[in-house]
DNA sequence: CATTGACCCTCCCATGGTGGGAAGGAATAG
DNA sequence: CTATTCCTTCCCACCATGGGAGGGTCAATG
């Protein structure tokens, strides 16, 4: 099997599968005499796998422990139940900084006219002095885990 | 105003100012004889405004379209509105997003044991042959309009 | 006045995932 | 045989942010 056989497979990109490997998040799969890859049923499994730990938000690290819990089979199931729930505080800690975003700015423009006067307080709320916190280090991106998601699947 | 008295003055860091000059978002300052780049109170409010901006998760991007609306006194409010319910929608697809993930993972660690025995249906909902879609392409990151947030301030 | 420490400058590098594309070889279909 | 499609490697770009090196400036203290 191809790598773009793989790639329809299991639903990795090309590009990805091959980034994959760079990283060492999957082996290097074997090789035609002329340099094409080649990937077993079981290399497909360890991709399907990798896909849908992507789509649920793991990053790659992360995808590695599982890798490696799955392949393990004497670990203990608490092993992976914590790491899915850090994983589910997480990314519930996420969606509700969202939704604070969103209903700060839906507050914002229920306020808004939003008709050809010039008048905004949209705009006026970005720009006034409110609340503001004297230049304190803002966490940087990846630091409380804010990792970038994949939205769901495009299908 | 030094830079450095900036940054605490609107809590956009040292680094960002100056990248967001790179970039063209803010105009380059006045400069010292020696190269200091001196900041007056205007610029103190653009940045301030950029950080609020900022922290309601618009990109640089709309951060500029916004800017050029607040410079631009005859805009119409409901152009500003358009952009702000636009970001609304993209946060709440977002939030969305990673609450159907968590749900989904939630879903399997209550049905994992979480004790020494390796029987794990987290794992193996990861490795089954579920509904599986072949290989479309997945939104890249930015396509969904799925950029990084920042998290609210840390105060 | 000279040193020290806190600033500031520019420039390059790294991150995480992902894609684009070039240059060239390999397999396959007509 | 040729055209097309696939594969290879290698480098570049993105976004927003920080780190750090190497060097200049400024103000306060000895």
């Amino acid at each position: 099997m191809n790598i773009g056989q793989a790639s329809k497979a299991t639903g990795v990109s090309v590009k990805m599968i091959r980034y994959y490997e760079s990283i060492g998040l999957i082996k290097p799969p074997l090789r035609t005499e002329s340099g094409y890859r080649v990937y077993a049923d079981n290399d497909v499994h360890t991709l399907r796998f990798i896909s849908k730990a992507r789509d649920l938000g793991f990053s790659v690290e992360q995808m590695s422990d599982l890798l490696a819990l799955w392949r393990d089979r004497s670990r203990a199931s608490a092993d992976v139940k914590t790491i899915a729930l850090e994983h589910v505080a997480a990314l519930e800690e996420k969606a509700e900084a969202l939704r604070a975003m969103s209903d700060t700015l839906r507050h914002l423009a229920d306020h808004c006219h939003g008709d050809d006067r010039p008048e905004c307080p949209i705009i006026e709320g970005f720009a006034a002095a409110l609340p503001h916190h004297p230049a304190k280090r803002r966490p940087r991106f990846g630091a409380t885990g804010m990792t970038p998601q994949r939205t769901a699947h495009t299908h």
